[in-house]
DNA sequence: CCCAAGATTGGCT
DNA sequence: GCCAATCTTGGGA
């Protein structure tokens, strides 16, 4: 297996989002395989980065191809990859991992053993992975992070995002169609979508 | 300066 | 299904 270029992440969000289901994320050797992300971008309500640069977000501004790390609710870190094209502000949240590599590690880091709770949402990703805010800023193609390309093409689903009040039509979520280790199901109107070569996801 | 809201999670009703 | 934990950010007084 490959590692992604840089370059890779250089693309707008969403297509970098979709293109990342299925390819497998390890930070020192522990992870598996991306089966849940959402986009955002500068234009996006939503986004961290619509108000502009600030002390939290600076690493959205940054170059694509690196990690941007935050705390969410004052509790959890919640690992993203910086991504886009000018003028930046854009990145891909990582929602959801099955699990391959280290499972006992992520157990003992998470305190529970069911594999669907040790990677099946943002907080419990950088818990069980070891992610926290040390990581924010670093590059993508250097220890401890390590991403792996993708040998063939996955069914992936689109929707719309998790959690967010703004900009709730836009369908930026994106899964592995089928798999048991999604955050949350997708609606049944998802739409089956093809990656890499396929066509878009609807834009608002 | 004050305060409400947030890209979440886990525990309890 | 509802709510607390915990703290940064941004908007309003």
């Amino acid at each position: 297996m490959v590692p992604v270029s840089r370059a890779f992440f250089a693309r707008p969000a969403a297509s970098v989002a979709q293109d990342l289901i299925g390819t497998i994320l390890l930070v020192d050797g522990i992870g598996g395989l991306i089966v849940e992300t959402e986009a955002y971008d500068h234009e996006d309500p939503a986004s961290h980065s619509y108000a502009g640069r600030t002390a939290r977000n600076a690493s959205m501004f940054g170059p694509p191809g690196h990690a941007y790390v935050y705390r969410s609710y004052g509790l959890h870190w919640c690992l993203n990859f910086v991504s886009g094209v000018e003028p930046l502000g854009s990145a891909v949240l990582i929602r959801a991992l099955q699990p391959m590599i280290g499972i006992e590690a992520m157990q003992l880091r998470r305190g529970v053993t069911a594999p669907k709770l040790l990677c099946g949402g943002p907080g419990r990703l950088s818990e069980a992975l070891g992610v926290t805010g040390a990581l924010d800023g670093h590059p993508l193609d250097e220890a401890p992070f390590l991403v792996l390309a993708r040998e063939r093409d996955v069914p992936v689903v689109c929707g719309p995002r998790i959690g967010i009040s703004r900009a709730t039509e836009m369908p930026w979520r994106f899964g592995l169609q089928g798999s048991a280790f999604l955050s949350r199901r997708f609606p049944d109107r998802a739409v089956p979508h093809a990656p890499a070569r396929g066509r878009r996801c609807p834009s608002p």
